[in-house]
DNA sequence: ATTATATACTGGTATAGACCATGTTGCAAG
DNA sequence: CTTGCAACATGGTCTATACCAGTATATAAT
């Protein structure tokens, strides 16, 4: 075999990978096992690892140590609406978990993004999305509460594109999003499972009827890691 | 000064390089030579001399030696499309610093996105942009070398879609998008001036031509604080 | 002068060790 | 049971050295 080393031990670990010896999130075997298993220094097996590194497969953490990288979910933002339907479409299986759901009065800037008139109460939950169980993101829904009537809390909660269609045959036409990143705070970070800091992708959301009425305002923070969107323009 | 020796020594070469101790096509000194006048080993100074490889500042020779390969950086933005338009409808001034411009093989995964036969080139430019003078994104730009063959430097990177129809007759058709958020490692933190950690929003965008080739794959990183996307959909 | 060849020099790979900063963990103190 | 800290593990950097496979060049043979 005339290769380098380092590049026959890239290859072995890569097909080791492929064969599912270790899992995405798994931890790989230290720089310092790895070099004696494969009977080379560390620095030929940091090289390997290098390599691994490049391409994506392996993501290193100093002081944590070497990790099978991340296929990150991905948001196609034609066709699909939903959280669930976006997860359906990955093979993932899609959860929630309420954190608050009451009706108020809208803030200013709700009241400004939805062009409600005064008085008018709004509906307002605040979610964890899970794909699989891991913590996807953190939003936060506000929808006018005439659009809400008459619905159930689970139908609001679990699928509100699906029933709003089934139930009042409202259809949602565009939205208008905003997208930033910004670092978690310690609250968002708790419900998502990772540290304060972290990246985090912000998106706004305004979402209108086909009649151009605004019927939901939408602010969610995804885990960067753990999300991306794709969009075909 | 913080930083580990080898980004000092890449810095201090480069910055010989644009004051023009050497030409483009000259040969620096062996890494041997070098290792010895920044009294380093041999191994340190190859990792610094590796990162400006990977700029396309310097290439390669086994037998031969180490040359320049870049042409001097630094030139003011005027009339770009995406990014121009965007700063001047917001009021600000827009900018940009060409870190790398260089023609070389692609890696695995730009291969891939472009959809490139073997052997073929790419030519790859990374740059900061400003708005106002202040550091917004980081780019990489990736283009096959057969699109912007017979064109300038400056065609390229100043106005490259408007240069492409009007010389080539090529005329963009669609993109795809992906949009992720992280964390700025330390080169990007210091090239956008921020911190290591601090909130990156990463855009890689695949822009098509009307026939559906793929022609240009660009990588970005935007500083979360100072941009936001606006999306229609 | 031309041609072969040996020699010196180049970057590429590999070793075996060392120290550092950071992240993790287990244990002791409260 | 929680908290704080010390010990440990991990990847990041760096050293000093060695040998290899290409390239260039000086030297010797023609």
């Amino acid at each position: 075999m005339g290769s380098p080393v380092y590049i026959q031990i890239h290859n072995e670990i890569k097909k080791a990978i492929e064969a599912g010896k270790w899992s995405v999130g798994d931890r790989i075997p230290s720089e310092r096992e790895l070099a004696v298993q494969f009977h080379v220094s560390r620095m030929t097996l940091r090289q390997a690892i290098q390599t691994l590194v490049e391409e994506g497969i392996l993501e290193r953490f100093v002081g944590s140590g070497t990790f099978v990288a991340n296929q990150k979910v991905q948001e196609k933002m034609s066709g699909v609406t939903g959280f669930t339907d976006l997860m359906l479409a990955q093979g993932k299986q899609p959860s929630s978990k309420t954190i608050s759901y009451h009706v108020m009065s809208p803030s200013l800037s709700e009241s400004e993004k939805l062009k409600l008139k005064d008085e008018t109460q709004v509906l307002r939950m605040e979610r964890v999305r899970y794909g699989d169980d891991v913590p996807i993101s953190f939003e936060v829904a506000t929808i006018p509460l005439e659009i809400v009537e008459g619905l159930s809390k689970q139908e609001v909660s679990e699928s509100l594109y699906r029933t709003l269609e089934a139930k009042k045959g409202l259809v949602p036409g565009h939205a208008k999003q905003m997208v930033s990143a910004s670092s978690a705070s310690e609250r968002i970070a708790e419900y998502l499972n990772i540290k304060r800091g972290d990246a985090i992708l912000r998106l706004r959301q305004i979402s209108y009827l086909q009649d151009g009425r605004p019927f939901e305002y939408v602010r969610t923070q995804y885990v960067g890691e753990r999300f991306e969107f794709v969009l075909e323009k």
